[in-house]
DNA sequence: CGGGTTTGACCCGCGC
DNA sequence: GCGCGGGTCAAACCCG
C-alpha cells in the first residue's frame, strides 16, 4: 500500500510521538484509539488555539495529519488481523481436507449404478444449461486439477458465466434460467437475427432442432416464486419490460406478462399474478434463459431461479413434496444456495461432494407440470418457523440487528452448528413495511467491486447505533430465510468471500476457499459489542471489514444490499400505475 | 420524442 | 372442429 503522507520535522514528531512501520508509514503510538477517538482528541484540545489564523491554519495541516496516521494505524491493524486470520485459516483447511478425505473414505457405496455415477463424478453444474459431458468443461472453472485432487469428488458450480468482449468492467454472470436451455439455443438467441421470437422459436421446436422437440412434453422449464411482496413486482435486479396483461381463469387479479429488457434479444419473461386466495403474496414466475450479464444486483435472484430449474431438471418432472427429497434434490438445492453467493461476484464454487449427504429443505418447494411446463415452486411465504430448521442444532448463535429509520433494516442470524453438521445460518433480512412502497429502500446483497469508503464505514460502523426494526417485512424475510436455509450455505458464502477476496488479489486465500470465509464467519460472534437490545447488534462491525462485501452505510445505519430486496424500485416496472392497474 | 404501459386482437395448444 | 384459455403482438396511449 502507498500513502502519501505530509512530512512533519522531527520536532513535531517527537511531540506526538510517532514511529515509522516497515513500509516507512509514519504511525502514532496511541494506535489503541480509534480514528474518530483521536480526530476528537486531537480536534477539541487544539481547537483553543486556533483562534490565532496562523495558528489555524498549522492546526488544519496538523488534523489533516493526524487523521491520516490514524487512518494508516487502522489499516496496519486490520492488516495484522487478517494476517492472522489467514494463519488460522492454512491451519483449518489443512485439517478440513484430511476430514475430507477421511470422510470419503468412509461413504457408503450407493446400490444403483446411476446413483454411482452421480456420485463420483465431478458434478458441474452449468446453471440452466443441461450436464451433459461436454458442458463439464467448463472454462470458468476455477478448480484447478489440484483442487479437484483435494477435494475428491468435488461439486462444481460452474455458473455459465460468459464475459462478453475484454471488457472487464462487463465481467458478469451469464445466467441460464431455464434448466432445457441448451448452448446450441444460446448461439441461437446471441446471433440476434430473430429478437426474442417465441413463435418462431416454437416453430424451431417442432422442427426437432430443439432440444425440446426430443421430448415433447418437457417445454422450458419454469421457477415459480410465491412470496410476500407490497410491490407490483419482485425487484429481482434485472430490468423488465411489461408487454402484456390479462386476467387468467380463477384469479381475479390480472396476470402481467414481462420481458427481459436487459438486453434486446434476451428470451427471459415473467409472469407476475398475485395470488387469488392471499392478495399479498405476489406468484413471479421465470422461464428462459438470460443471454446476457447480469448485473450484480440480478444475479442473486436469477442464480436462485436457475439452481431451481437446474433442481428441475435433474430432480424430477412429477409432482413431488419437497420434504424427503431425493439427492438429487438435495443436490440442486445445494447449488441453489450456493450459486446465489458464486453469482454475486461471478466466480465459480467448488464445494466438497460429502456434503450432499447431507438433508435440508427449502419452503415447500413443489414441483409441477403445470400446462406442460415443468415449474418449480418456491414458497416463501411460509412461517419461518416451519422452514427453517439450522437453529435447533446450533452450538453457537449470534444475532444482529440494525436498522434506519427511513431505510431498511437488516438482520443477521448468523448461526454454527456443532460437530457433525456443516455450519449454518441464516440472513434475514427487513424492510420498513409498506408505508412507502416504491422507496428506494431496497436492499441488495452485493458483494460488488464497488470501490468502498472503507475507513468512512469503518468509522461510522462505530457509531451506529442498531436497534430493533419497527416493522419486519414478512416478504424478505422468509425469502431470506428460504434462500439461507440451505446448511450449505455457510460454506457457500465462505467460499465466496474468499473467492473475492482472491479476486482482490488474496492468492495466499486460493485454495483455502471455504474455511477462509468460515473462519470469517465463524468469527463473527467474537468481534461485536453486545446488542444495545434485546438480541441484535451491528453487523456492519464485521462485514464492512469484508473487502468488497458492499455494505452501504446510510444515515448512521447499515444498509445491507441485498439484491432480492424488496419492494420493487425502478427498473422492474415499480411504477404506481403498475401498482394500480394490479390491484384492480 | 423515446421508452414504457395498456389493451384489444390474434395465435396456438389442448381438451372435448 | 370447436371452444376455451394462455400467451403474445402491436397500435394507441401515457409520461418524463
Amino acid at each position: 500500500m502507498e500513502v502519501v503522507v505530509e512530512k512533519p520535522d522531527v520536532e513535531e514528531e517527537r511531540k506526538v510521538g510517532c514511529f515509522h512501520d516497515e513500509h516507512g508509514v509514519k504511525i502514532r503510538e496511541d494506535s489503541t484509539l480509534i480514528p474518530s477517538e483521536k480526530w476528537a482528541m486531537e480536534y477539541t484540545s487544539a481547537r483553543p488555539s486556533s483562534t490565532n489564523p496562523k495558528d489555524s491554519t498549522s492546526f488544519t495541516q496538523e488534523h489533516r495529519l493526524e487523521s491520516t496516521k490514524a487512518e494508516m494505524v487502522e489499516v496496519r491493524e486490520e492488516n495484522q488481523r487478517l494476517k492472522l486470520i489467514l494463519t488460522r485459516i492454512t491451519e483449518d483447511y489443512q485439517s478440513l481436507s484430511d476430514i475430507v478425505r477421511r470422510e470419503q473414505a468412509k461413504k457408503p457405496i450407493k446400490n444403483t449404478p446411476a446413483a454411482d455415477e452421480e456420485v463420483e463424478e465431478t458434478v458441474s453444474l452449468r446453471l440452466g444449461t443441461s450436464s451433459s459431458g461436454q458442458r463439464k468443461e467448463d472454462k470458468m472453472k476455477i478448480v484447478t486439477g489440484k483442487d479437484s485432487e483435494r477435494f475428491g469428488g468435488c461439486l462444481t458450480l460452474g455458473l455459465n458465466m460468459k464475459f462478453e468482449g475484454s471488457d472487464d468492467s462487463l465481467k458478469e454472470p451469464v445466467l441460464n434460467l431455464s434448466s432445457d436451455n441448451s448452448s446450441e439455443e444460446l448461439k441461437e438467441e446471441d446471433t440476434g437475427a430473430e429478437p426474442w421470437p417465441p413463435r418462431k422459436a416454437a416453430n424451431s421446436a417442432r422442427n426437432g432442432d430443439d432440444e425440446a422437440s426430443q421430448q415433447p412434453l418437457v417445454k422450458k422449464a419454469r421457477v415459480s416464486v410465491r412470496a410476500r411482496c407490497d410491490g407490483p413486482t419482485m425487484n429481482d435486479g434485472c430490468q423488465w419490460r411489461k408487454y402484456g396483461q390479462k386476467i387468467s381463469k380463477g384469479n381475479p387479479c390480472p396476470r402481467a406478462y414481462y420481458r427481459c429488457t436487459v438486453a434486446p434479444a434476451c428470451p427471459v419473461r415473467k409472469q407476475v399474478q398475485r395470488c387469488a386466495e392471499d392478495m399479498s403474496i405476489l406468484i413471479t414466475t421465470y422461464e428462459g434463459a438470460h443471454n446476457h450479464p447480469l448485473p450484480i444486483s440480478a444475479s442473486a435472484m436469477a442464480s436462485t431461479t436457475a439452481a431451481a430449474a437446474s433442481m428441475l431438471k435433474s430432480g424430477s418432472s412429477a409432482s413431488q413434496p419437497a420434504v424427503g427429497f431425493p439427492d438429487s434434490f438435495s443436490t440442486a438445492n445445494c447449488n441453489l444456495a450456493t450459486s446465489i453467493n458464486a453469482n454475486l461476484h461471478g466466480l465459480n464454487l467448488s464445494v466438497s461432494d460429502n456434503l450432499r449427504s447431507q438433508q435440508f429443505h427449502l419452503p415447500n418447494p413443489l414441483i409441477s407440470s403445470i400446462t406442460s411446463h415443468p415449474t418449480i415452486t418456491l414458497d416463501l411465504t411460509v412461517p419461518p418457523s416451519c422452514s427453517f430448521q439450522a437453529n435447533q442444532f446450533n452450538s453457537f448463535s449470534s444475532n444482529f440487528t440494525t436498522t434506519t429509520p427511513r431505510y431498511s433494516s437488516t438482520r443477521f442470524n448468523i448461526s454454527s452448528s456443532d460437530t457433525n453438521s456443516l455450519p449454518t445460518y441464516e440472513i434475514s433480512k427487513y424492510l420498513n413495511n409498506g408505508a412507502q412502497p416504491y422507496d428506494k429502500s431496497s436492499v441488495s446483497l452485493s458483494l460488488g467491486r464497488q470501490p468502498h469508503d472503507y475507513l468512512y464505514r469503518s468509522y461510522l460502523q462505530k457509531t451506529t447505533k442498531p436497534s430493533i426494526p419497527p416493522n419486519q417485512h414478512p416478504l424478505t424475510d422468509t425469502l431470506a430465510k428460504a434462500i439461507t436455509s440451505d446448511p450449505k450455505f455457510h460454506s457457500a458464502l465462505a467460499a465466496t468471500i474468499t473467492s473475492y477476496v482472491e479476486g482482490r488479489g488474496g492468492k495466499e486465500a486460493v485454495g483455502h476457499g471455504l474455511k477462509w470465509g468460515e473462519q470469517h464467519l465463524n468469527s463473527l460472534a467474537l468481534p461485536f459489542p453486545a446488542a444495545p437490545q434485546g438480541n441484535g447488534c451491528t453487523t456492519s462491525s464485521y462485514f464492512n471489514r469484508l473487502p468488497g462485501l458492499n455494505l452501504n452505510t446510510q444515515q448512521g445505519s447499515l444498509l445491507l444490499q441485498s439484491s432480492l430486496g424488496f419492494p420493487s424500485t425502478k427498473g422492474v416496472s415499480a411504477t404506481p400505475r403498475d401498482h394500480n392497474a394490479e390491484n384492480m
